[in-house]
DNA sequence: TCAAAAGTGTTCTCCCTACACCCATGG
DNA sequence: CCATGGGTGTAGGGAGAACACTTTTGA
């Protein structure tokens, strides 16, 4: 038999990580999706992910899978949760650990399996195969709640960006509104900007300023985090 | 045969969950370790940990291990991350789920494998099995980060408590002093004490006041976090 | 009477919030 | 000249931080 040849005294699940791969179009936070090809759920879409080899880390499977689904390298990736209901998978027991992953959207040319794939916005994605739709709604809770605490984001963002465009991206995944003198304040505050004293027009109306943000302030604070309450 | 019955057309790693285990005795936070009986690390001090089951999921599996060692169940128990470098365990490849426990160290009574169990000062532990130091690094950090946010830590508690025994609790985890009443300001702020109008003699100085916390308050504040940053 | 533990209140400062005006441009 | 978008400043309130005195008891 060629078949079934990995055996072991005990039973093992299947261990695979799952990709929420989160980017920004300026607007509305997205999330990139790929259609399934094969049963189960076949034609339903999925978040991207794959089975773990046995040589390699979960962070080096997961980075694997967004290099397939993106071309990219070297993006930000948090592991976030890992689900393991025993039903969670038709075939077989799968335990799966789940990344999310910030990336630049406009980086993303497509990589091998880019046929299938095709962002949406986060709340207009459409019923997942699996139990995607709760790996998705736990990512996305984990993104918030970290992006109260740590200086996430700029991830999402182009190299350069306005202050309307940090506001938007801060209002997309937090879904609030903020006041825009006070959001800039908070911001300076933080000292995390760097004024690179360009500017672009981002609508006919008025130029705006450009900035970068400031690695050094933004690693640190990554470190140490915005609020040490108490 | 009877050996290697579970067979699979892929290479499958073997999954566990461990537990970091909380306690608090008034004075130091502490965690509670196992001592190897058998290779590989036979004589070290371990994480309490084990396979999961086929039909459970990793909360239910680190549910069981929890009352093995403690006889406890429904502690608060909450999953912080998974470990998975391909050489964490010389065996075989073995991927763990890890989870921490905040419980009351004087219910615990000592369940089965109780014999071999011991509380350590988190700050005294031995040099621990396979890569568990490495996981208990991480389970405090992330300990240390909810305590920011989320009222944690009642659990570590007797049901009634002063606020001394309170504000030691937040001393031991966070590794920082408080100003007394800085502290019994805030957390009357935050309205989770109930002053139960009981006294004790924690010392033979002075009696103090007993509190509970205020159980409806407490599971809000844990739903929606301390600080609503922006 | 002194040392140790616990209970309590005030002031100052800083940050967050709410809010309004000016300027530049294209139509 | 007016509508739109972007840039900037100020006044008020609330929460955190610093800080000191009183009470009780055992030694």
């Amino acid at each position: 038999m060629e078949e079934n040849k990995y055996c072991y005294k005990y039973p093992h699940p299947a261990v695979t990580t799952d990709c929420v791969i989160f980017g920004f179009n300026g607007e509305r936070l997205q999330v990139l999706l790929i259609e399934r090809g094969i049963e189960p759920y076949k034609g339903k879409w999925a978040l991207p992910g794959g089975f773990l080899k046995m040589d390699e880390s979960a962070e080096e499977c997961a980075r694997r899978e967004l290099k397939e689904e993106t071309g990219l390298e070297g993006a930000y990736m948090e592991q976030f949760h890992t689900f393991s209901s025993p039903e969670r998978d038709p075939r077989e027991r799968v335990v799966t650990i789940g990344y999310f992953a910030l990336i630049r959207q406009q980086e993303v040319k497509g990589g091998d399996d880019a046929a299938a794939a095709k962002w949406f916005p986060l709340d207009e994605t459409p019923a997942l195969a699996f139990d995607h739709d709760f790996i998705l709604r736990k990512a996305t809770q984990r993104l918030r709640e970290q992006l109260h605490f740590q200086p996430i984001g700029f991830e999402l963002l182009p190299e350069k960006f306005t202050l309307k465009e940090l506001q938007s991206l801060y209002e997309a995944i937090l879904g609030i509104h903020f006041d825009r003198r006070n959001f800039a304040k908070k911001m300076f505050h933080l000292e995390i900007l760097t004024d690179i004293e360009e500017t672009v027009w981002p609508t006919p109306k008025r130029e705006a300023k450009l900035y970068k943000f400031n690695a050094k302030k933004y690693e640190e604070l990554k470190f140490k985090g915005f609020k040490l309450e108490f």
